[in-house]
DNA sequence: TTGCATAGTGTCATATAGTGTCATATAATG
DNA sequence: CATTATATGACACTATATGACACTATGCAA
């Protein structure tokens, strides 16, 4: 399970620091992909495996999951960590989720995967995810 | 079940001892997250585990369950108390809660949970609620 | 081909944050 | 009051993050 929130940068070879809480899962490989909302998202073998399975399931029909499915396909790369608990984050990637070098990033743990993001968007984002907490508390208490 | 209200300092290094009290029912790990009201909250495992479950069906094409997803897994940390009963803070949550190094925090039972307060927060809340108990009582007797 | 530039990868040193241990003071208990 | 348990500060130790730098691989141009 991956939780938490956890500040690094991006280091001058395109590199981020994975959270040492992070690594023992993804010592076995990991996938290295676009998420949705301009993030990135890494995620063990077996959750791409059952993501991957979950994107040939959408319907062809919709438009917006094409691309869905092609932008998460397309952009995957396989990956594993160094020996300094990095991961090499590939140029379009970072385009992507306009991480440049030495931009700060927040990586976070989403349960079955971990998202990274320029620190700038994730406030942003942050926010939203916030109030959309404390409505559900509204609603439940 | 979690009763009284406890006061506690911050110690140096981010940490927060926790009553004795309540420690045997931590004793197998816990988890820190966000709570209302700029407060942290201690959950058991397994009240973790079921708030968590829910979480893992929302679905991944609507934003505001992936927003509802980050915002309560990114806030929480998974822990455990140490040889001294203490559980460690992280920076982030210290920041969500207003507690500084050094600062006076209140931890208090709610029942199937703790919760920890920055002191003063803690003393704006509670006159504020026990005004609120107060009025209920007079209206109702 | 060779040489050069660029991107990518690996290693290391250092500062900092995190963790664990212990001693003492304080509070709780009988 | 004596005894035990707990809270707190101090400190040692470990792990981690980060920058620096060396090395390798790749692509391009001469």
């Amino acid at each position: 399970m991956f939780l938490g929130e956890y500040q690094h940068i991006m280091d001058s070879k395109g590199r981020v620091v994975i959270p040492s809480k992070f690594r023992k899962e993804l010592q076995q490989g990991c996938v290295v992909t676009k998420g949705q909302d301009n993030c990135l998202q890494i995620l063990t073998k077996k959750s791409w495996t059952s993501l991957s399975e979950e994107m040939v399931d959408l319907p062809v029909t919709e438009k917006s999951s094409r691309q869905l499915r092609r932008a998460i396909f397309s952009g995957a790369v396989d990956s594993k960590l160094d020996s300094a608990g990095r991961i090499p984050i590939p140029e379009n990637l970072r385009k992507y989720s306009q991480i440049d070098i030495n931009d700060e990033v927040t990586v976070t743990g989403i349960g079955n995967a971990i998202e990274i993001w320029s620190s700038k968007m994730w406030k942003k984002v942050q926010n939203d995810a916030d109030n959309e907490f404390a409505n559900i508390n509204e609603v439940k208490g």
